[in-house]
DNA sequence: ATTTACGGCACTGATTTGGTCCGATATGGT
DNA sequence: ACCATATCGGACCAAATCAGTGCCGTAAAT
C-alpha cells in the first residue's frame, strides 16, 4: 500500500497543530491530545520523537510542554517523514549500498533512484505552513493542479 | 521508511527482465528463478500474482511461462506498484472516504491528497520499458545478459 | 502415462506497527 | 521544602503485516 505510517501520520497532523497556533505557542502533550482526540501517551510518545529529531523544543517541568524550533515555513514534509521514517527509500538500494543483496545483477536501480528521487521532491515541495493553511487557500500554494480536478481520486 | 515491500520488489525485477527480454518471450518461473537467483517459491509466487493482476500471461502445463500481456512502454511503475500493493496511498485517507477516523477534525488531507498525486505521477511517469533500459546501449542484444552480465554498475 | 509447469491456498516464522506504562528528572507554585 | 505538573527515556506487549515455503490440483506437451 505504500504508504506512511500511522505514527507519522500523527506526527505529521501534531506538527500542523503547532503551526496553525500562534508563533511560538507552547503546547503540552495533553493539550494537544484533546485537541486531537488521539490517545496521550500516543501523542506524548510522537512529541518526543519529534523533539529529539529536532523539530520541537521540549520545555520541562510544570508549565512545560513543546514548540516549535523552526517557523512552519522552513519545515518541509519530507523532512518530517525521514525524521520519523529514517530516509526516504522506496527500495533498499536507496537507503544506500549494502542494502539489497541484488546489487550486482540488478538491472533497474538507476530508474529508480530517480523515482525516488521524485518522490522526495514532491515531498520536500510542501511545507508545514501549506499544511497548516486552511483549505480555501490552498489553491495559492505553487503546485497548480488544484484547481481543475477536485473531484476524481488519483487511485488506480 | 516508506518503502516498497520486498516482494513488489521482486515483481518488479521480474517484469524488467521480461521487458528486457525479445519481443513477447515466454519465460518459465524456474527460468526467472535462475536468472535473478532469487528462490523459486518466491518467483513462483509473485509470477503468479502478476498474472492474476492482468499484467502477465499464463501458458500451462509443459513448456508453459508467463509473457507480457502488454508491451513495456505501456506499463508504468504505478501500475505495477498498484496491482501487488494495492492504491497507491501515502495516508490511509488517500485510499478513500471512511479509511481515517479523523477524517473530521482533520487540518492536512487537501494538502496531503496533492503529495499523494505527485508521488503517484512520480511512479507513473516511468514505464517498463524505461526500467529494462540499462544503462547504455546493451539492450539492444537481448536476454543473454545471464552470462554477459556488465561486470560495473552506477553506484548511487 | 509421464513430465513439466501454472493455480490456488494455507501455513509458518520473523519483523514491524501501534500503543501502553513506568520510574527518573526538571520546573513552577505554595 | 514540598508537591503538582511535565517531559525523558526506556521497556514492554499484542496485533498486524511481511517474507517465504509447501502442497495438491489441473492443464498441456511428448
Amino acid at each position: 500500500m505504500l504508504r506512511i505510517s500511522k505514527l507519522t501520520d500523527y506526527g505529521i497532523v501534531l506538527l500542523a497543530r503547532f503551526a496553525g497556533a500562534p508563533r511560538d505557542a507552547q503546547l503540552s502533550a495533553r493539550e494537544m491530545a484533546e485537541a486531537t482526540e488521539l490517545p496521550l501517551p500516543v501523542v506524548s510518545k510522537m512529541l518526543k520523537e519529534l523533539a529529539s529529531a529536532g523539530l520541537l523544543e521540549s520545555l520541562r517541568g510544570a508549565k512545560g510542554g513543546y514548540r516549535l524550533v523552526r517557523t512552519p515555513d522552513a519545515i518541509t514534509v519530507a523532512e518530517i517523514v525521514h525524521a520519523l521514517e529514517g530516509p526516504i527509500a522506496l527500495m533498499a538500494c536507496n537507503a544506500g549500498p549494502g542494502h539489497c543483496d541484488q546489487e550486482a545483477r540488478c538491472t533497474v536501480q538507476e530508474p529508480w533512484h530517480r523515482i525516488n528521487r521524485a518522490v522526495h521532491d514532491a515531498l520536500a515541495r510542501v511545507t508545514l505552513a501549506d499544511l497548516a493553511r486552511p483549505p480555501a487557500s490552498a489553491a495559492l500554494l505553487g503546485i497548480q493542479n488544484t484547481a481543475a480536478r477536485p473531484a476524481t481520486h488519483p487511485n488506480n
